[in-house]
RNA sequence: GGCCCAGUGGCUCAGUUGGUUAGAGCGCCGCCCUGUCACGGCGGAGGUCGUCGGUUCGAGUCCGAUCUGGGUCGCCA
């Protein structure tokens, strides 16, 4: 480790170069902020080594802060002994302050370097904090195990790649509050102890000491504070909101994380899907120079989940799906027909020249398919002669597959996959399949920024675990009107005035308006098998509030955290957070969560069971 | 909770069908070097092969369990 190096070093009998004092000196510049315009000035820099260069008579060093990496050298005839010493003690990382004259170079220009027309002929060094050798390189696009990048984060930090991040986070953040701020929103902080609510993501819980027994819970949102705030007459409120969830992390999920929360008053769809793209809009252009074309596409739930087997559809690339069910109705291939006779449905994606796709890679396809809940996956390859190359073939006949290839659009050279289900099975399995083979066949292109408004979501969703009918997405969310008739008698086909905006196949946020009539709530909560007592119990202060006159209202929440990924072309949320959390939901650094002292679970009342001490 | 991937000096990796003393690049330490910027030259240190157990005359390599990290399904109103 670095520490025994360090010690071994000291050991060695060697004068230690004493951290100093910057007493007297005051930081002219960034590294970063000086040009070739700035030639002749005497400047003062400070920042970390990032790497030093001893020729014998000359010394240069790199010296780095978050603007970037500014040359300096170090010659005896400018800075004397005492510092050309010190010079030549350097190593990477110490904090260091060095005054001196900007100048253009007299040696080659660095063309990698924004500054390398220039550097900085030191006349006074000096080291304000000595380092131990880092246990691993600060350098952009690092390859060090993110496990050990974790568990030194503050160093993890230091690099570009993720400082960039962080800066453009800042800004993208700052282009938000200016936006709303300018269309009459209010930013308004609401509590983060709460009561919590059994419906939807696990909560995190927090014991109250005062009240034994009871907990508070972590806001998974300020969904019912920020409808609170439109009965309160805010009229516009948002919030860059932290939220919690106790559910498993994914590489764009975390367990706190961060929201662009906005509540609007006397607004339907229209309205807020009109602010939030203009928003997003503004927010491209800032931070990332892209110009993004309003309004945005909007397509509805049924069509996408049709068209591309997904609610937040990656628009990039084709290959959608295509159902054939009537096509196969009474064809002789017992899986196609076992799954229409369940009530499921039958439909494919087409593979563009992929009809010699070898065994073994469609093998993993069927597994990949699997992993969706698919019993299996047939295929027909149209090979380039036009003959087939099908699982199915022996048991259909040749009119019944040219049928299909017709239906497929199957040309010589295609590959078709079928996914034969429940509906809700063959649309994740070629969902997920058509995501994968895209990526596999590199039909994305990567500059490419497809947005999209998912609208018109089913109201509810069947829980099979459950046994009822749950909330797609919250029970405060506003039934179509002409659908409004249904909610009794046919809760599956309602759809809600709710809507999803998806970049590039990924769910960047969501909305709804919500219901602001007390009977219309009331008969919300009995269709999801609330009894009056339960929904008084949990939303009582929202329905008491809605007796006091409410205004018609709607809003919306954006995944800051995927929205700067996503902006940064980053593949994991991570690389936008300073101190994220493991999948365990642990942090590496910090080592959170640990045990506490049994005299504080004593003051709040709680004893551990067996096999939690 | 299920499935998949990875774990070998400080970092990134190689390591053949199981076979003698486990290698490389970078980094680190020492000495030298006046225009380097992936600096260069000479010399050097550094490894319980994640952990435990098993098979074997012999295990970095095979088997089992386990730990750590990642991806994913379930979960995420």
């Amino acid at each position: 480790m670095g520490g025994a190096e360090t010690k071994s070093r000291k050991d060695g009998g060697k004068e230690e170069v004493m951290a100093e004092s910057m007493k007297g000196l005051k930081r002219t510049h960034r590294c970063g902020e000086l040009s070739a315009a700035d030639a002749g000035k005497s400047v003062t820099v400070m920042g970390w080594v990032q790497k030093q260069r001893n020729k014998g008579s000359i010394i240069f060093v790199d010296l780095r802060d978050r603007s970037g990496i500014l040359q300096v050298i170090f010659e005896e005839n400018d800075c004397g002994a005492e510092h050309f010493a010190k010079a030549e003690k350097l190593r990477s990382e110490y904090v260091v302050a060095v005054v001196g004259t900007v100048e253009k170079r007299a040696g080659a220009v660095n063309e990698n370097l924004a500054t390398g027309e220039i550097e900085i002929r030191a006349r006074e060094v000096r080291v304000l904090s000595e380092a131990e050798t880092p246990p691993f390189p600060i350098e952009e696009d690092s390859k060090t195990k993110e496990e050990l990048r974790l568990k030194y984060r503050y160093l993890d930090l230091r690099r570009p790649d993720l400082q960039r991040n962080l800066i453009l986070r800042s800004k993208i953040v700052m282009a938000i509050r200016a936006f709303l701020s300018r269309e009459g929103f209010l930013e308004i902080e609401t509590p983060i102890l709460n009561k919590s609510t059994p419906e939807g993501a696990r909560d995190y819980l927090v014991p109250s000491r005062v009240h034994p027994g009871c907990f508070y819970a972590l806001p998974q949102s300020p969904q019912i504070f920020k409808q609170l705030l439109m009965c309160s007459g805010y009229d516009r409120y948002f919030q860059i909101a932290k939220c919690f969830r106790d559910e498993d992390l994914r590489a764009d999920r975390q367990p706190e994380f961060t929201q662009v929360d906005l509540e609007m008053s006397f607004v339907d769809v229209d309205d807020v899907i009109d602010a939030t793209e203009r928003m997003v809009a503004e927010v491209c252009r800032e931070a990332i120079g892209l110009e993004i074309q309003l309004p945005l596409k909007r397509m509805t739930w049924d069509e996408a989940m049709n068209r591309f087997g997904s609610d937040k559809p990656d628009t990039r690339f084709g290959m959608e799906l295509t159902d054939v069910s009537e096509v196969v109705r009474g064809c002789g291939f017992g899986v196609f027909t076992g799954a229409l006779e369940a009530g499921g449905s039958v439909r494919g994606i087409n593979v563009k020249g992929q009809a010699e796709m070898p065994r073994k890679k469609i093998d993993a396809l069927v597994e990949f398919a699997r992993g969706y809940g698919a019993k299996g996956l047939a295929y027909l390859a149209v090979q380039p002669d036009g003959t087939y190359k099908s699982s199915f073939a022996k048991f259909m006949t040749e009119q019944e597959m040219k049928a299909l290839v017709e239906a497929m659009q199957g040309e010589a050279g295609d590959l078709l996959l079928f996914a034969a289900d429940r509906l809700k099975t063959v649309w994740a399995v070629l969902g997920a399949l058509r995501v994968e083979l895209a990526r596999q066949l590199g039909l994305i292109d990567n500059d490419k920024f497809h947005f999209l408004w998912v609208t018109e979501f089913p109201q509810f969703e069947w829980s099979d675990e459950e046994g009822r009918y749950v909330a797609m997405h919250h029970p405060f969310t506003m039934p179509m009107e002409e659908d409004l008739d249904m909610l009794e008698t046919e809760p599956g086909k309602v759809r809600a005035k709710a809507y999803d905006i998806v970049l590039n196949g990924v769910e960047l946020g969501g909305g709804s308006v919500r219901i602001f009539q007390s009977d219309v709530q009331e008969r919300m909560f009995e269709a999801l098998g609330f009894t009056r007592e339960r929904a008084r119990e949990q939303f009582g202060f929202l329905l008491d509030a809605f007796r006091y006159g409410v205004p018609p209202h709607a809003g919306l929440a954006i995944g800051l955290d995927r929205f700067v990924m996503l902006l940064v072309k980053a593949e994991n949320i991570r690389e936008v957070i300073a101190f994220p959390k493991v999948k365990d939901a642990s942090c590496l650094m910090s080592e959170a969560p640990g045990t506490v002292e049994p005299g504080q679970l004593e003051e709040l009342g709680l004893a551990l069971v067996k096999g939690a001490e």
